[in-house]
RNA sequence: GGGUUGGUAGCUCAACGGUAGAGCAGUUGCCUUUUAAGCAAUUGGUUCUGGGUUCGAAUCCCAGCCAACCCA
């Protein structure tokens, strides 16, 4: 039906998809030229999707969306003409692309909109819109086909746009205080800087396998050594692991790097990154977040504690730490988790952690000194050896936000890959031990899961409401 | 990887072993200031796929595919 629409236009001359239109504004800046009391006094183009389409008699009035919003047009037969108003009712169709020019007026009942002398079709909707009331809520096809959730789905237009804002908010942030932004290799040959599984892939005329980044942080403390003080990637990162509410296979990651600073540094970075995206972002700096039904206030004093009191307030032992390991996991077990005997001592407080302390962090939390073996890119702590000078970020449950002060020295930092290593010596980055020997200097860094942040932020349930295509297994339909 | 739930018209959903339906969208009329839905008429289906049980299956059973949620 709608193929014979266009078969008729096409008929007569026409063909929309050669035709185009040149906008003067969009939608909510031409609302914004209208002068109170001053009817049909602006003229304005706009252009967008048809979105409701309401015919009366000889007067209609319809809605166009366009990337700021709606805006309404008012169609008169005694406007346009008699030949021009059939066009309009009997050749469009809701979800059709138009161009329209005419004068701005209020309406009775003090909607602005555009009075219509003239409108060019520029595409046309070959296939329906999903229902304008309900929208579209089957959430294989919100994801799927992303472009009619966008269409129909004002919150997920609003959680998306949000997220370009909060990205490009982080962008003028760090470059106000003088950070680079650089780019560094996805295609690597050992996916280092964090522990997880990479994808494989290869390089057909180099005739050698790569692994894709799993996280940027070695190549950026290159830069490091390279003098670049100040440096900073947002960039997709690729895991090969399961996929989740909070795990998509691909995922974005900002790291930061700030020479001749340290963990505490980016502590000050990171609260004044979450204030000022409070204030430019948001609009208020208090959250609800509806999983604890707790209000996030990102304004109040951010809690501090060490990884070691919260096990020992959680356990209620003062002296878990320097318990055998077949006392931990007796002591886990008794806090109701299901400890694997194989894990190592670490482990097993560490399950303690995640799973009973974690989801209780609500409110912004710096989570500091933990135990080195989670971590062998950072300093050790002077005091307490067993521990590292690092800070977990944990808001909402999840962690947002991990930094440390980096481990700069050459040696120590080989030792540390090789504990990590055991067998597996072929898996250390031995051209960024290189680099290191070179020195790097004394560095606070700090990575932030860009859509974990958007999901804290915009309220989000699901990672893949944050990601505007998020991954899901590939079938037949993609080819039809 | 395991468990649970779901897949019916373009979309949102009914029908729960006995003729596949509604609302919106679409089509055809009428209607010159409306706000999801004007009034009237009307079109539209391989009920995810493949087997099985049954006189009869959207419905019950088995397998598969896809998705969501929970767990690992």
């Amino acid at each position: 039906m709608r193929r014979q629409k266009l078969a008729d236009l096409r008929a007569t001359g026409f063909d929309p998809f050669r035709a185009s239109v040149s906008p003067t504004h969009f939608s909510q800046e031409a609302i914004a030229q209208y002068v109170d009391e001053q009817d049909n006094t602006v003229t304005v183009t706009v252009a967008g999707r048809l979105i409701t389409f309401r015919v009366q008699g000889g007067s209609s009035f319809v809605k166009i969306q366009d990337q700021q919003g709606i805006i309404q047009l008012y169609f008169r037969k005694d406007v346009i003409g008699e030949e021009r108003y059939l066009v309009f009712k009997k050749q469009l169709d809701l979800g059709d692309l138009i161009g329209v020019t005419g004068t701005l007026f209020k309406t009775k009942t003090g909607e602005i909109t555009v009075r219509v002398e003239s409108f060019t079709l520029v595409a046309k909707a070959l296939r329906p819109l999903p229902e304008k009331w309900h929208g579209l809520s089957d959430p294989e096809q919100v994801y799927r086909q992303r472009y009619l959730d966008l269409i129909v789905n004002q919150e997920s237009r609003q959680r998306l746009m949000t997220r370009s804002r909060i990205v490009s908010h982080i962008r003028r942030f760090l470059e106000d205080r003088k950070f680079l932004e650089v780019e560094t290799p996805v295609l690597q040959g050992v996916a280092g800087g964090a522990a997880a599984r990479p994808f494989q892939t290869h390089h057909n005329a180099l005739n050698t396998d790569f692994v894709l980044r799993i996280s940027l942080e070695l190549y950026l403390k290159r830069m490091l050594v390279g003098g670049y003080d100040r440096v900073f990637e947002i960039g997709r990162n690729f895991r090969n692991e399961g996929v989740s509410r909070r795990h998509n296979p691909e995922f974005t990651m900002l790291e930061v790097y700030q020479a001749y600073s340290d963990y505490r540094g980016m502590m000050t970075l990171v609260q004044d990154l979450f204030r000022s995206l409070c204030t430019d972002v948001l609009g208020t700096s208090q959250i609800n977040h509806a999983a604890s039904g707790e209000t996030i206030d990102f304004a109040a004093e951010w809690r501090e504690v060490k990884y070691k009191d919260l096990i020992r307030e959680k356990t209620g032992n003062p002296d878990w730490f320097s318990l055998s390991k077949a006392d931990k996991i007796a002591g886990a077990e008794a806090l109701g988790l299901k400890v694997d005997p194989a894990w190592e001592d670490y482990e097993v407080t560490n399950e303690i952690f995640g799973k009973l302390i974690e989801p209780k962090l609500i409110q912004p939390t710096f989570v500091t000194h933990l135990p080195k073996e989670l971590c062998p890119l950072a300093k050790l702590t002077l005091d307490d050896p067993s521990t590292i000078d690092v800070f977990e970020l944990i808001i909402g449950g999840m962690e947002i936000a991990p930094a440390y002060s980096e481990q700069n020295d050459p040696d120590v930092q080989r030792q540390m890959f090789e504990a990590q290593a055991g067998e597996e010596v072929q898996n250390i980055d031995q051209d960024f031990l290189l680099a290191l020997e070179h020195g790097m200097p004394p560095a606070g860094g700090m990575g932030i899961g860009i859509d974990r942040l958007c999901i804290l932020l915009t309220g989000a349930e699901s990672i893949r409401d944050v990601i505007l295509f998020p991954q899901l297994r590939t079938t037949a339909a993609d080819s039809k």
